[in-house]
DNA sequence: GGGGAGAGATGCCGC
DNA sequence: GCGGCATTTCTCCCC
């Protein structure tokens, strides 16, 4: 155990990925409090800070440290201890460690940084390049004057000259994309001093739950089925948007 | 590499928890699409089909799949490939190993569960057992009846037998929470055939941004400041309720 | 499977 | 730091 401990500190000090899996019973205490007893468990420290808790199962760290926490190995009368400091968010976490099963350090050589396509601001780009695909005679506003207002998605007017607010979900959009939609009329009709009926709102993504539509209706908006690039439209468990089989959500 | 492959094989029949470190080139399709270029990760998989790809920095993985994915090993003409499905969202992941660094796997003993303290179910626990948090004299009703009527937090009478809907935020609460709180008034007004305005609203977290505040206000709803428990009250970042610095903002 | 909501959500950007 | 918001969010629970 003492090698151990000497080689945690070691490869700490010089920054490596260290992963071990170890015998261990964790205590957290900070935005919330936590206790696991003790069981083997994955565990990862990165040169920046970041621990995390593997158990066998699931995508979720059981439990973790953020980045610019600060490990500190402590002996203890029975065992080894880590002690996780994060100085910015006053959390803190303590490892009591009874067994080390393997341990492994070293210094990844990674240079890429990943490149996601078929977000949603993608979806939006694709929208103010492609204005037909909301209808034709739609005229978005540039990217400049949209920042100006805010958070909307895309913006522009439609060829009767009427304001047009569009909100992207990638997928498929729910009641509160619906009143992201409504908040964001509400602003743009205000800041230019016209009724929020002559705004027109629509929301783009590639489907749509059947309260979301309730909603949309209710506040005179429109739908339509855009799905973002490298997205194929139609999806499995695509539901059509006018199947009302769960009335008793609506509001 | 045959003998790594031939030993991951074996480990995914035996369903072990398989960590390595491998020089790989990866590409997802499903939700979103997205590549990553050649670099040293970890990768991580488990025995429920979960699998983890982590760069040297951050608490999330660079890439993954969820549970219940299925992974295969095929030899390429340059190198060996992992092909991961997941049959249910039909997603897909290519990871092309280069060279492996290290690799370890094993069957953890782990049959331990862990506890967090201070959710927001927690802290509606506590107004159940300590209606006088919130104020003398209100009386919640019983968890049965509660269920009844959806997802409301904590649902009573006051002491002038007016119903309260309160909602419990265990972190400082936003304007989404008081939009949430407007739309269990207007359920319940609904169901019980009374005017929205009979109903009080309230809203029990820590803190409450201003934006919230100044919505709170216009719904005629309140404000109570309450801790989860095992939580201190007053935390760094902590602003007072009425300082309104972002008046833009609003609406 | 869909829908609603919490999470020690994380991470990004803007002010 | 706060605020707003997307995320291949994940996870749980209920219908």
């Amino acid at each position: 155990m003492k090698k151990i401990i000497t080689r945690i500190r070691e490869s700490l000090r010089k920054g490596e990925l260290i992963v071990f899996l170890a015998e261990c019973q964790i205590n957290y205490k900070g935005r919330a409090e936590s206790r696991l007893e003790r069981g083997e468990r994955l565990i990862i420290i990165k040169k920046d800070g970041t621990l995390l808790v593997h158990q066998q199962e699931g995508s979720q760290p059981v439990n973790y440290m953020k980045r610019g926490s600060v490990h500190k190995f402590v002996r203890d009368e029975c065992c080894a201890l880590i002690k996780s400091r994060n100085a910015a968010t006053g959390e803190e976490m303590k490892i009591r460690l009874f067994n080390v099963l393997f341990i492994e350090s070293r210094m990844p050589v990674d240079n890429s940084r990943i490149t996601v396509m078929g977000t949603e601001r993608h979806m939006a780009d694709m929208i103010y390049n492609n204005p037909g695909l909301i209808e034709e005679g739609f005229k978005p506003l540039s990217r400049e004057e949209h920042t100006k207002y805010g958070f909307i998605d895309v913006f522009g007017y439609d060829r009767r000259g009427r304001l047009v607010v569009i909100e992207c979900k990638r997928d498929r959009a729910d009641f509160r994309a619906v009143e992201q939609l409504r908040r964001y009329v509400g602003r743009i009709a205000r800041l230019k001093g016209i009724e929020k009926k002559k705004v027109r709102g629509i929301i783009a993504s590639p489907s749509i739950s059947s309260n979301a539509y309730y909603f949309l209706e209710k506040e005179g908006f429109e739908y339509k089925g855009i799905s973002p690039p490298h997205k194929s439209p139609s999806l499995p468990g695509q539901k059509k948007i006018t199947s009302f089989n769960n009335s008793n959500a609506h509001s």
